[in-house]
DNA sequence: TCAACATTATTGTCTGACAATCTTGCCTGC
DNA sequence: GCAGGCAAGATTGTCAGACAATAATGTTGA
């Protein structure tokens, strides 16, 4: 546990407590996905995770259940759990959902900017996202862009749209819809700096505007792919 | 389906051949907070529950995870479940979110609606929707209007649209933010024709527009209680 | 070849248990 | 009387092992 220690005594906050098995489980298994450990329709089995992970078989179906919750796996009845794979169409209508509900987080987290952490949390987010540009693609410049998304979604302070947002992009994992770099940076600078300085109007167009392009790069695919 | 013999049910509810135990608690829990017998903050203890529906406490935790996927309940770590309350401002959210997701649903849903049997489904929802047109506001009429909507999303064909719509109308349970009812009903009617005659561009703009109206009618609310 | 049957793999659920953690009320010392 | 702290109780997190129910697979016979 390299992490901070408990304070004893100062309640209120619980603060980070330790990490439960299930979350572990989880974690380990989002980890597998980006890292490409898992590939899509695999299933997965209890009791081989039972014995790979050390944990009962209840913390494993807690586990599946959440991923599920997730989206990140589908749960059959009596056929048990497997790595949801998305088919081309399924991606666009994810992207389609995702277009409007990041538009309306970038919305939400403008007009809400001065509230709490939000601001110094989403400059942080962005940063460490900035950082990517210079670097090579790969999963951490994915992993930075889903934070900073996570960022802006609680900046909105929206609920929903944090339960929601995260769960459909971690469908798009492993999927790569990146129009070129230098662009797709300008686009995230554009959302954030709106959204920093609290310009709603130009918030929630950056956000749409960039999803936008997304969009259109994976309908273009889902026709080539087609003919 | 030949289903001679039920079993020595405990309840004897009629249920569907193929649900599991854990299904059925979800099912009756869902079912207590539209009839309001579960109160917002109440307290989920899973002992209570054990005893309460004859099952076991596995099967119980894990209708509480799936209640907590659909956002019905919160559970945190050593404190157990407690049905989730909505703040005025958070069921404002919640309907900023859904008033984008069912406007897209109903689009895709106009753009598909030849496909499969959706137009017989939806054509089926809707009508037993429109048939409350005449009775008395209710719980029947939120479950038919919820179907209504689950229907639209179907349609859609946009898994991702199925599996949020669901979850975030499902906070909205127990709180009645009606427009009046000639011009509900004149919405919902607006919405089907449009979808049911695959009018892409009305349906969106329909579905948006009864929304919309949602939406100014909560946030007066909100503007009001603040006051 | 194909359909009916037997076998196996896997999940759904139950029982019982114990440790970890939170909550509550009591006690102490000031 | 009251803040702080300790002890007891309540509740959850996790484990182990078991059995029934179902889906997947293999086998046999017409």
């Amino acid at each position: 546990m390299g992490e901070g220690e408990e304070r004893p005594g100062l309640k209120g906050r619980g603060a980070a407590s330790r990490e439960s098995a299930s979350d572990r489980l989880v974690r380990e298994i989002v980890r597998g996905l980006h890292e490409g450990r898992y590939a899509p329709g695999q299933r997965l089995v209890e009791a081989d995770l039972v014995s790979a992970f050390g944990l009962s078989r209840a913390t494993v179906r807690e586990a599946l259940r959440r991923l599920e919750a997730e989206g990140l796996v589908e749960i059959s009845p009596h056929r048990g759990a497997q790595i949801r794979r998305l088919s081309p169409r399924e991606a666009l209508d994810a992207i389609l959902v995702l277009r409007r509900c990041i538009a309306l987080g970038a919305k939400q987290a403008a007009e809400r900017i001065d509230r709490g952490e939000n601001r110094v949390d989403l400059r942080a987010a962005w940063d460490r996202l900035a950082a990517h540009e210079a670097g090579e693609d790969g999963f951490e410049e994915t992993r930075a862009r889903n934070a900073f998304y996570r960022a802006l979604m609680t900046a909105s302070e929206n609920r929903e749209l944090m339960r929601i947002v995260p769960s459909v992009q971690a469908n798009l994992i492993r999927r790569a819809f990146a129009i070129g770099r230098r662009e797709r940076f300008a686009d995230y600078r554009a959302i954030a700096e709106a959204a920093l300085a609290g310009d709603v109007r130009k918030a929630e167009a950056a956000a749409d505007a960039h999803l936008g392009k997304t969009e259109a790069l994976v309908r273009r695919q889902l026709e080539d792919g087609e003919s």
